[in-house]
DNA sequence: GTGGTCTAGACCACG
DNA sequence: GTGGTCTAGACCACC
């Protein structure tokens, strides 16, 4: 399979199981992870992973209703990745959301929008 | 005092003192609680937002201990926003956290710093 | 609250979890469960059921998704059934779905739509 | 031997099992596989579907326990369509069963019986 | 008190 | 082997 390089941080304030699906989600849009994978099974997921395998299981159960996996009893968890609207839908969705909630705050806040293009210049140097 | 609206919802996620702690927080970035006013009473204003006292001092503690605000014993909760470094360097730093979190995201996609520049124009426009 | 009682089956090939979510729902598209009533708490509810407290997590977390629902942490479960329209639709694409799969099996079997009235009218009356 | 297309998806919710018995016992009901046609050798079956022997197997055993088919050792697996009483049953039991669900929740959701027969000629037209 | 998250097991049907 | 469901506990933040 494609790389999975999954990254837990226990001092995160966000749960284990919205990390790691948010990982396996990334991966998928980054297109890391291509239609039809084979997952980890969760048994193996939540061995490697040192998580609970409820964690796992709600992990790949979120992500199957969401579009981007199909698990199949007795077959295993598979990226389906073929849905181009899907995926590119998400990736703006995603980006939208973060960019209103950095606008809105600058609105309140009297901050011009000449300074926001000048700091995004800057920050997407740096990051 | 200035104006001092504060919104809370029940239906929101956020903790209410949270949603509390934001809105007095917001008001004193915007300048609309200027240097040296007093807050209301922990007892008046639990009363009127109709939250628990004990919601009400955990607001002014936080807000104490990051300096936003001075609590006298027997005389009241003062607003501290005579620092003016501190004022500044709180909205920016609150933006360029919201900013790197969009900008790394972006960059993970693979979307290029123009689109970010005309999303930020259409956002900002509409927001 | 309004009446809410739950039967469960253990012999139905139903999950549990299925069972009670559907009736919670049914409750509240029959009017039963109204706006704003409060739901047992998890724990109350799983002792009476006698079932376990991730099984009406696992309910109240799915109701609340599809919207049925509200929860919040310290305060409980709320019914929100002040949207219409999502009864309402609900309550349609229900039927609808349901009577598609009958009509699409009939059609297969060669069954005419004369004698889908009658049987309709027959059943209407029994049941 | 009769028209025999069955169609396999691995994204369906359903057991392979299920879907392939299903597909053959609604080409016998209607009436696409005839009395006494010899169905296809597990071992072929298996081959061309490209599933498990086990899963054909498992087919042909609830066929033949519902009087659908009959399996005779050194000679195949036969189709069982003469009784008419068990087919004509069969189906009336098939489109009873879908229709008593779906009368069942109309009733609890206060739906009139004049609003089910327009709704079925709708859909009757549409599927 | 409440819900939100997590663990460490278990049994089942399916392939 | 796989995922689907369920149990019986636990700790946390919030009110």
């Amino acid at each position: 399979m494609g790389r999975l390089n999954i990254v837990i941080s226990n001092t995160s304030e966000k749960p284990l199981y919205e990390q790691i699906k948010e990982q396996i989600k990334s991966a998928i849009l980054k297109g890391e992870l291509k239609n039809g994978e084979l997952l980890p099974s969760i048994r193996n997921f939540s061995t490697d992973l040192k998580v609970s395998i409820l964690t796992i299981r709600r992990v790949y159960d979120e992500l199957e209703e969401e579009g981007f996996v199909s698990s199949q009893a007795g077959k295993g968890t598979f990226v389906l990745a073929g849905n181009k609207d899907l995926i590119e839908d998400t990736k703006r969705m995603l980006i939208e959301e973060k960019m209103i909630e950095m606008v809105t705050l600058s609105k309140t806040m009297g901050v011009k929008i000449q300074n926001l293009h000048e700091m995004l210049d800057i920050i997407y140097e740096e990051v």
